[in-house]
DNA sequence: CCGGATCCGTTTCGATACTG
DNA sequence: CAGTATCGAAACGGATCCGG
């Protein structure tokens, strides 16, 4: 009997996703965009997890490219940019919100606040409207010339 | 205002879900297991993605170490092995359903059927219900020395 | 045959030094 | 400060070999 016939409907498009979700420093990047409001090179560069500066251009270039993000030049500073996600980009917000679920309950008894996870992952749709609406702040203030 | 108290609270647990997320093979295999009702060693090299047989050893290895998936000897074959998700490997599956919406509908005209997308993507609970049930269907059939 | 370990040529990654 | 060059380390893919 043919696995293929009961499930994964339409050849599983989730091979579309893996450059994006299969590349651990892209992910780290997108968090510090959604979730930790970062929008400079450097900001990125001191993430707990050092990223190298070789890998973060990189990954820059190909979400630049990609249409995941997109840079403008500091409205104040000259030598700055600006990255910050694309329409196109946000919509990856609810796969890094059940990264973050899964991730906080799995190191269980750690570091992790016990019912705030709880809270999140009970609303899930809150907590992405919220996050949205920070990052549209973030825009107002500083995407006005576009 | 520091970013930091308004969003990614605690720390931005991410990290802890990069180990298994940010590995493309990884996220092969869960898929395989989850959506295509994939349990042997063999299915999984012919995936379309084509992976490597070192590769795939070291994952399923690794996976098991984990706690993210298990395994049992082939009950009619001695020669063979079945793989299986845990139930923590089960508590995943948000994540994978999560990659499948957003893979399928960045892809847009292409392969992917339609309306069947935005059905999945209004009842992610359902979809994932009737794929947990689909492998305890192969669990009934298949685990019962357990 | 099947799972999977090992070896090897090639590619990619990543830490650091360096440049504009 | 943003981004590139370099170079050693690691991962990958493919083939082969081994044990049951």
């Amino acid at each position: 009997m043919p696995a293929e016939t009961k499930s994964c409907r339409s050849t599983c498009p989730i091979a579309n996703a893996l450059e994006i979700v299969g590349d651990k420093w892209t992910l780290v990047i997108l968090r510090d965009l959604m979730f930790r409001n970062l929008h400079e090179y450097k900001e990125f560069l001191e993430s707990p997890e050092g990223i190298a500066t070789n890998i973060l251009s990189a990954r820059l270039k190909f979400l630049t490219e990609d249409g995941i993000i997109s840079r403008i030049p500091h409205p104040t500073n000259g030598t700055k940019k600006l990255y910050y996600l694309t329409e196109r980009g946000k919509t990856l917000m609810p796969l890094l919100i059940e990264m973050t679920i899964w991730g906080s309950d799995q190191i269980s008894g750690a570091e992790t606040p016990p019912h705030v996870i709880t809270a999140m992952r009970n609303n899930k749709e809150e907590f992405a409207n919220q996050t949205l609406e920070s990052l549209a702040e973030w825009e107002a203030e500083n995407l006005r010339t576009l």
